[in-house]
Parts: structure tokens; C-alpha cells; sequence
DNA sequence: CTCTGTGAACCACTTCACAGCA
DNA sequence: TGCTGTGAAGTGGTTCACAGAG
């Protein structure tokens, strides 16, 4: 399954959520593309991958489909998060407000820094010593780790974290680690980001 | 030109630095694939869309290589920076030191509460009131602007930012805000990217 | 008659394979 | 000979257009 794919069913289930706050009970694949500028045959594809939701004549059932688009997405639980690096961006993201709406649940804070250890980020997350990771991982069932940690120590880190079981990882370093095939590694890199933006300020604005 | 080959063309940037410290003077687009796994063919073509960079027979001269990519990426300038939303998030991206090593300036961090202005990051960014932007554009020359602002916010934002004269956006928020078609926007959406790690988790490990 | 689910056509990006230059 | 630059082939993802369900 394409990552096109899964990452517009995050922007379907939006879609509906928003829909559903206005009480909306059905809504066609038209409905869905014009208000929110998606296409239609697409959306439709999208979902019949995973089964047949809609009803012909009439299109889907707003709570149903949102209900079966959390499934999909493994949202009809906790996700439970450790982030390695208590850095700006580590502590920053743990205190993001919407994390905890979507259902995604910071534990802690893993870093090395004996004068962290033990603190609290603003939202009360607390750091600990990275060397407790595989005990978490163990006593939590942790889902997904985020990796904040300087480029040097990225590889090391994502090397720790798949050997304590974890097979979800979120990579800010800007480097893209070795992880073993059954590991999902998405990458975040700023500075690649930035980059483009700046080749579309340098090359956009030109072609005719 | 594609989102995808300019993405890459940081890639190769980076790479390049990383064997001109090795002191290597020449490298083949063979020698780039294998080392950092990437596609020979690939590197050829997306080089040769901006000129005849390698020599037959004998690879690519790293510093020539790495010059050229810079002058085509528009780091051959300092970046100005701008990011809106002192939040948690702002901040921390305002004090990420890998900016300033490669060339991008945050200028200010902008905000609307009185708290806040007049305050300095960690590192020294000046936080001032959202409504100096145009002044900021004006004075300062800002090329990208970085949106951290609750998601009911964006939208307004964004367009305050476009009206101010700004051409590339990143923003941060859970939102898809519409922008002209001159305008390079660019999001990072966080929840869409941890429910993707979440789809794997809960799909990934069933396929054969 | 409306709207879904889907094969077929289309398009974009990637990889192959080779002509030709150093 | 070794390697680039590039047309041709291949791959995967998107859009079209329609048969058929409700």
C-alpha cells in the first residue's frame, strides 16, 4: 500500500471529522473532492481498497466511514510514544497540543543529560536516561519513536530503539539511518525542507 | 521540475560535503550510488537537467559539484527567515542549529501576545507582534515564512503572509491553507505523518 | 437517476542500456 | 577503457469513463 495512500486516508478522516462537527450524515466522493479540493475517482479507489463503505445512489455514512477510516488507521487505540532527545525540537513535540487529541501518547522523554534527567517538560512528560528505553519499551508497549538527537548520534539511536523492539520510527536528524526491513522509518528532514523552498525561490518564479 | 528531483539534489548536496571533508576530490555517479545508496542513472539525470557537470570517464569534481548544486539550490545567499507562532514549536525551530550552518537566518519570531513580544529565544531570535510582518518583509528582504499558529489560525496567517509579499511557506499546522498560484507552500503535517506510522503498525506486518 | 466501484487510459517518475566523449 | 548524458522501456500512481447497484 502506497504512503500516498495512507497519508490522504489521515486527510479523508479530517475531512469527516469536520463534516460531522457540522452534523453532516452523508457525504458523496463529489461532495468530499469540491469541498475540500480532492478528486473524487481517487477518494473512491482510496477506500475501496479496504472495503466497500459507500452505499451506490446515495455515497457514505459520515460516522461509519469515520469510524471504519480510525480502524484502518489503527486510531481505535492508544498509540503510545517515546521521544529520544529532549532537545528544543524533542520537548517541543512532546508538549504539542495535538498529539493527545489524535490519540497519540507521549510517555517520555529519553536523554543522557544528567542535569534533564529527571525534569518535567511543560506538560508534565518526563525525561529519563535513554539507557531505560528497552525497560520502557517492555513495561509500556511503546509504539512509535521520535528521534531528536544530533546527526552524529542519529544512527546509534535508531539502532537502540530497533533493538529494543520498536518498528515504528519518526526521524528529525538530517540523516536517514539503516533500519532493518521490518521497521518503518519516515524522515523529517528540515533542512532538505528548507532547500527546496529555497530551489523554488531561486528557479520557480523564472519558467514562463 | 519535480518536488522529488529537487529533494534529491539536498541529498547529493549533503553528500558531497560529507566526502569533500574526506578529502576526496572526484567521485563517479557510481561511487555516490553505492555509497549512499542511491540509483547512478538517477544522479546523471537529475544533474544533467542543469547543465554538463561530470566529465566522461572520469566522475565529478566534488567541490565543482558541490558549487554548482549550491548556485542551484539558492545557498549561494544567506536565507532569510521568518517564523510566525512563538509557541513551543516556533521556538524550538527558531534555536535548531542546523540552520545557521547552512546558510538560513531566522530573522524573528513574530506573536500576538503581549507576553511574549520584546522577549528572545534561547539563542537570540527577537520575538516580536505579529502585525510588524509587512514592516519585517519590507526591511529585511524575508524569504520564507514559517507557520507554527493553531490551526484556526493558519489560514489568516498565511494570507497575511502572502500579502506581505512573501513566496515560500512552510507551515506547520494540521491544515491545507489555500494560497495564489505564485506561492510555494509547503506542509508538514505531524498527524499525518504519525497516523502513517500508525497505518504501518497496524497493516504492515500482516503482507506476505 | 445518482453515485459507487473499477478496468482502461493516461501521465510522471524511475531504471535500463547504450552511443559517444575523455 | 570508464564514465557521462540520454532515448527507450518499465513501473507505479492518477484520472477517466462507464457498468451496474440502490
Amino acid at each position: 500500500m502506497s504512503e500516498l495512500t495512507t497519508a490522504r486516508l489521515s486527510v479523508y478522516l479530517r475531512c469527516l471529522e469536520s463534516l460531522d462537527a457540522s452534523g453532516v450524515n452523508t457525504v458523496s466522493s463529489q461532495g468530499l473532492a469540491t469541498q475540500f479540493q480532492l478528486n473524487a475517482a481517487q477518494i473512491r479507489k482510496d477506500l475501496a481498497h479496504f472495503g466497500e463503505f459507500g452505499i451506490r445512489g446515495v455515497g457514505y455514512y459520515v460516522k461509519d466511514l469515520k469510524r471504519h477510516l480510525r480502524q484502518i488507521l489503527g486510531l481505535d487505540r492508544s498509540i503510545k510514544v517515546v521521544i529520544i532527545g529532549a532537545g528544543n525540537l524533542g520537548v517541543a513535540l512532546a508538549d504539542y497540543a495535538g498529539f493527545r487529541l489524535d490519540g497519540f501518547d507521549v510517555v517520555a522523554l529519553l536523554d543522557t543529560a544528567r542535569e534533564k534527567v529527571g525534569q518535567y517538560s511543560r506538560s508534565g512528560v518526563p525525561i529519563r536516561h535513554a539507557r531505560e528505553l528497552e525497560r520502557l519499551v517492555e513495561r509500556e508497549k511503546i509504539d512509535i519513536a521520535v528521534v531528536t538527537v544530533p546527526p552524529d548520534a542519529a544512527q546509534e539511536t535508531v539502532d537502540g530503539v530497533v533493538a529494543a523492539g520498536i518498528r515504528a520510527i519518526l526521524n528529525f536528524s538530517p540523516v536517514s539511518p539503516r533500519v532493518p526491513p521490518h521497521v518503518k522509518l519516515k524522515n523529517m528532514d528540515l533542512t532538505i525542507t528548507f532547500e527546496s523552498l529555497s530551489f523554488f525561490l531561486a528557479n520557480g518564479h523564472v519558467d514562463p
